[in-house]
Formats: structure tokens, C-alpha cells, sequence
DNA sequence: GTCTATAGATTGATAGAC
DNA sequence: GTCTATCAATCTATAGAC
């Protein structure tokens, strides 16, 4: 492998410490001696932490809204063409499994998945103001679909089962890397793809539950 | 209402600020301003603002621990007297109504269960360490409860979702503050009782589903 | 673009008067 | 127990040489 340029090294290094330390107690010195370029490199290349901080997002949430959107769009054409309606569990698995299977995706992915997963219930404005705008765009198209896959069950009802939904998903992508959930006496967690099965049967069970 | 001594003003600011802004972002000079007590009150009374994290969560997780723990016992010894196997949605309703229930229980009581909800999520070794470790016997109990109700579920899937469990209950509960979630179209939250009853239906409904 | 050096503000903690 | 004053360390950000 080649080496990789300044700014992406940088990336890199944020990516890793803000999902393992958070944003707050990552400091710019503990992250520029990580990536091994210059205390003074973050602001030039990025202009503020923050601004990196976006960069981080962006970067990984970009093309996997884009996979979320397309796979969610296929479900609907596919649910049109037959005249039925969308399954609600096909939804949920379009949703879901990029969304996992992104941790596979390469180096660094997994430290990704994990920050998004603690950025919902970050307590400072800053991170999730900042990841909030940036999902918000394909929360609304997930609910939407669900309303077509379950028009019977009230909206208000629908949403709060997605937010249990998304309180469930996120707390498995926080544990992508912290394996210390292992506790003596308690059994060996799941392999990774069963546990993503076992979540869409979860969520999928308790969307659907009666009301 | 009489004033509160120093000790309980700078335990209820901390509390406060912690579940607001989180334990990094809090300094003692804002945490001291609020209390209305001298900056050096709180290495006076705690020793540290560790201990003071400490003491913000034994406050309130020795009582509700106490309270959660009767409730599981009293449903595995109703089942015991019967001879039946206790109902897997009644111990999830002994954990669970308790923990949001506790919302009401006083002024600072809902700042705290915020707190505690992100805690399970938090990055920063410190909170999330002195948090597990108060909750991990509670936690045992649960499982081991749940075992006896689900014996057929593979111990190792029962884990998963409880995992799921917990994830949707401390995205409920980080929410009890912050109503930034009402989006423009999306419908109204729903209230609290309803909001407590739907999870309950959730998760059990998950919790049973089929494998 | 990368470096050193440092400004300027803020932090947790403490010493010592009262 | 409460106060002021301050230490020593840390932080983000920037100025300016190369």
C-alpha cells in the first residue's frame, strides 16, 4: 500500500478517535501525532476541528445514503409493479443491511459505524446537529415507505416504533468495536450475520406488533 | 421549599449539566455557577469530579435498582406459586416501567434518566465503566429471569435481544429532554403513558419473535 | 504544504486566609 | 465550610519562517 496524503491520514486518524474517545476528548495533538503529520495541519487542510468533523460524515455518509436510497426505491418500484404493498420487512432489511455491512467495507469503516451509532444520543450540539442534518434526508424516506407498507397502523404509533427501531440499531453499531459487552458468565455474542438477522426479525416483529 | 445544603445543590447541577452536555463538556466553573457554590466546593464535598460522576449515579441507581429487583422477584415468585414459567412481557414491564416511571419521581429525576440512557453509548471510558458497573447486576437478573421465561431461546439469540431491548429502551430514555425530534412532517410524539405502553409491546413482540 | 513557536483561553485541582 | 488566588496543564487556533 501507498502512502496515503496528508488531509486523508488526518481523516483517518479523526475517523478512529472520535468513535473510540468521542469528539470532546479527542484532542487536535492526540490526532495529528496518530496520523503523523503537523499539529498545525487540521486547520489548514480542514480550517476548524469541527469542520472536520463534517468531513468525517460526509465522507462515509454520502455514498452509503446513497445505497440506503436506492436499495428503499427498489423495494417500492418492485412493490408498484405487482400492485401490493411494500413488505415492511424488506424495508427494514434495505435499511439495515448496508448499514451493517458497511462495517466490512474497508479499514476504518468499523471505527465509522460505531461513531454513528453513538452520534443519536451525543450529548453535545455540535456532533449531532451535525450528523442529524445529514441523516434526516433518508429518515424521511424510510418513513415514508413504512407508511405505505403499513397504512393501517397510526402515524404517530409508526414513528415512535421507528424510533424504538433506530434505539436498537444504533446501540449495535456502538458495539461494533467495544467487545467488552463479553462479561464472564454471560454466552458468546453472535456471529456478525446472524446478529444482523436476529435484528431485522427483532425490529420487524415489533413494527408489526398489534396495537 | 427550604434551601438545600451545598453538598445537594452541586449534585443536583451536576446532574443537570452532565445528562445535558455531558460529563467532558461540563466544567467545574459552569457546574459551580449554576449550583450558586464556590468553584472549590466540589473538590471540597467529593474529592474529584470523578467521585462527583460516582456520586451523581449512586443516587438515584440504588433506589430504582432496589425497586427493579422487587418487581423482577415478585414476578418469578407469582410463577413459582403457580408452577407456570413467569410471562416473558411482565418482566419486561418490571423493568421497564419503573426506569421511565421514575421520570416523575421529582425535580432532576428526568435530567437523570437522560443521563443514564446515554450512558450505555458513551465513549469516554470513565462514565461508561462507573455506569456499567451499577447496572450489571440488575442486568444479570433480568437475563437470568427472562431465561426461565424463554427457556427453548438459545441463551446466545436471548442476548441479542436483549441487547436490542436495552438499545430502544436508552434511545427512549435520552429523548426525555431533548423533543428536538418534532420535525415539520413528521406527526406529534406520542404521550407519555402510550409511549411506555408501545415499547413494552415492541420489545416483547421482538423478544418472542420467531426464530 | 509543512514546520516551529506561541498566543489566548480554559481546564481540574489546590494552598491558605478567614 | 467557604472564600480568593493561583498553579500547572491542556486546549484550539494562528502567525510567520522555510
Amino acid at each position: 500500500m501507498t502512502q496515503v496524503d496528508t488531509k486523508t491520514r488526518i481523516l483517518n486518524a479523526a475517523e478512529r478517535l472520535f468513535a473510540r474517545d468521542g469528539f470532546h476528548s479527542t484532542s487536535l495533538r492526540t490526532l495529528t501525532s496518530l496520523a503523523e503529520v503537523n499539529l498545525a495541519a487540521v486547520n489548514y487542510h480542514y480550517g476548524s476541528k469541527e469542520a472536520l468533523l463534517k468531513a468525517v460524515f460526509e465522507r462515509r455518509l454520502l455514498p452509503l445514503n446513497e445505497v440506503r436510497k436506492e436499495k428503499l426505491e427498489a423495494v417500492l418500484t418492485a412493490a408498484e409493479q405487482t400492485g401490493l404493498r411494500p413488505a415492511a420487512v424488506e424495508l427494514l432489511r434495505a435499511f439495515i443491511e448496508p448499514t451493517l455491512a458497511f462495517r466490512h467495507s474497508g479499514p476504518g469503516a468499523k471505527d465509522f459505524i460505531a461513531l454513528i451509532g453513538r452520534s443519536l444520543s451525543e450529548p453535545d450540539e455540535t456532533v449531532r446537529n451535525c450528523f442529524i442534518r445529514q441523516v434526516l434526508p433518508i429518515f424521511k424516506i424510510l418513513f415514508g415507505a413504512l407508511r405505505k407498507a403499513l397504512p393501517e397502523l397510526p402515524e404517530n404509533i409508526l414513528l415512535a416504533r421507528l424510533q424504538f427501531t433506530l434505539g436498537a440499531l444504533s446501540h449495535v453499531m456502538c458495539h461494533a468495536v467495544n467487545r467488552e459487552l463479553q462479561i464472564p458468565g454471560f454466552p458468546e455474542p453472535l456471529a456478525d450475520k446472524l446478529l444482523v438477522e436476529q435484528l431485522i426479525g427483532f425490529v420487524h416483529a415489533g413494527l408489526e406488533a398489534p396495537c
